[in-house]
DNA sequence: GCACAAAATGCAAGCGTTTACAGATTTTCT
DNA sequence: AGAAAATCTGTAAACGCTTGCATTTTGTGC
């Protein structure tokens, strides 16, 4: 590699002033004249001079530069909520390093080390469950971060959810009272948090207080073959509502139950707990808990520019209001 | 932000050792004896130390970090493409900074520039047309770019596609052999080179060749609700196939078709260019062809990772087989 | 025109690394 | 054992910027 083109040096010398107002020009500082001022950005608009991020950042030590964790990429609810992100991000001129951890080429702590190494000044996590590596990692370093979507059993950590609890419980009940009586839950991880300690509580307590009948947990189910390859599980278990996690493992139920010529949601009522646009493309549209995913991504990254710059924040503990959408895949529309 | 708790000199003191040797040791150079490794090592560990990722940067003027320039997060052609960059990045420690452009809020050239002023190592871009302030950024720094499935027309960038026009021809003769003759094609932006350049003059040609009448041709059909809409149009068109470069447009129109009470593909045959997941959980399932996203993702970060290093590269426009994969939308399965 | 405050500018010391180059130490060979 | 070669280690100058502090310039009121 090759010596930067042009510095702050060398707009100084054209410029006939000091780097530090340059440097202050590049910046904003109000303390310079008008006069200074105009002829400096002459110059650098004439040297196309563009300031090092690097160096800025090792003098300021702030990078403008968050960082994300997300276990995949292609995962429609991670993509929503990181639009939301970047939206704020952008607004704020903060760039995003995103890094995936569904990969096991490292660990989730060196993972995030790496990232913590780069200087991001905040950091927003949405996977699964956050490591005691991971957690004593973000502690260490002071860098602020918020969790979106996801949550920590440790209360040490700033988020942004919905009230998993509420939401799985009120999907359950617009089953029951459609006259379903064998629901069940089909999670993808049950070592999320959100999944471990809301969700499947919230199913368990549901079916205890309505003397259903022993509970009907799946779990590990991940993608759209899982879901596929489980309907003949659930018709096995009499199962005729269930509540799914990941939508695209609803569609993939879905799509098994109308393939083997059932019928949804006579045969069986199907809620998703993550809405994305795969659950209303899908025929028969899949009766959802409609996350503001966008909405969560967008608080989550406003109230990491708070924790960032030292302001106050009232709570960092942040629910957000969801909606359960009824669409096709259950009764009385 | 407070000064950094343990740095490379801190270790050097404790190890009683110059910076220099350190440095040697984290940056795995050999010219060190093993007795001094195994005590710097050791004083690391036992310090915590972490290398400063942006004084790494700034002095040896490499940021392992590359940025992606992508249209829209929450486009699953996107999404599975900046998987396999993903992954190959990681394989090679790099880094990546993502920026969405679709949003209005800065304009491309900025974007780009505010990527390089972080000293990104090397950029892959994704989105539809490279603008001249663009093309001229990234000639000024001589950063490398490739271009991951989307095309310039300066041939000045390297790039990783697949051969648009054959593919979208054996589509259209696919619907022909089917016995469709009012074939029309569906594009999102048509000031994308892939599809102004490329699929558009396809699909002209084939219908000059096969003398099918004049061309049908709907433009800025981008999402959905774009789909869903343009289906009464093509009815009254009397099109009766379709090629269709977004795939949730293409699902836009079967539903539309289908809550019309159409059969697809008796009455309209649907062919989609880019085939992700949404493609395949719709029923009908969708004719695609098949672009090997993930593939086509992985070679461009691979190549990047030789620009980078001023390797040789043979050919620096690839391109990857595509298949035509036939679902329930065409006809003869 | 003067004293003083306010505004504008410059100086120079960092920020935490890498990396020529030089110097020191160890190994090899005769 | 001694010289030459090979290996290891240290010195110090970058890298391009920010920022506290000192200094100079400008503005204000009388």
């Amino acid at each position: 590699m090759h010596k930067q083109e042009v510095t702050i040096y060398d707009v100084a010398r054209e410029a006939k002033v000091s780097m530090a107002t340059v440097s202050r020009v590049v910046n904003g500082n109000s303390n310079v004249r008008k006069e200074t001022r105009d002829r400096v950005l002459e110059v650098i608009k004439r040297l196309h001079y563009q300031p090092n991020a690097v160096a800025q950042g090792l003098a300021s030590k702030r990078t403008t530069t968050v960082g994300l964790i997300v276990p995949d990429l292609t995962n429609l609810y991670f993509a929503e909520l990181s639009k939301g992100i970047d939206d704020i991000a952008l607004l704020y001129k903060y760039n995003i390093i995103i890094t995936s951890i569904e990969n096991r080429l490292m660990k989730e702590d060196q993972v995030i080390q790496s990232l913590l190494n780069k200087q991001v000044d905040g950091v927003i996590y949405m996977s699964n469950r956050l490591s005691d590596k991971a957690a004593e990692a973000f502690k260490r370093t002071k860098t602020p971060v918020v969790l979106a979507g996801t949550k920590d059993n440790r209360d040490d950590f700033a988020s942004v959810t919905i009230d998993y609890k509420k939401a799985d419980t009120e999907a359950l009940n617009l089953m029951l009272h459609d006259g379903k009586r064998h629901l069940g839950i089909v999670v993808g991880d049950q070592d999320a948090v959100v999944n471990g300690e809301n969700r499947i509580p919230a199913y368990e307590e549901f079916m205890e207080e309505n003397d259903l009948g022993a509970p009907r947990i799946y779990t590990d189910i991940k993608d759209y073959s899982d879901g596929y390859n489980l309907y003949p599980q659930l018709v096995k278990d009499g199962v005729d509502g269930v509540i799914v996690t990941r939508d695209i493992s609803s569609v993939g139920i879905l799509n098994s139950a109308m393939d083997a010529g059932k019928k949804v949601p006579e045969d069986l009522e199907i809620v998703t707990a993550s809405a994305t646009q795969l659950a209303s493309v899908v025929r028969p549209a899949l009766t959802t808990i409609k996350q503001p995913l966008y909405d969560m991504g967008a608080v989550a990254m406003r109230m990491l520019t708070k924790l960032m710059n030292n302001e106050e924040v009232d709570d960092i503990h942040i629910t957000l209001p969801y909606e359960l959408v009824k669409k096709q895949s259950t009764l009385n529309q």
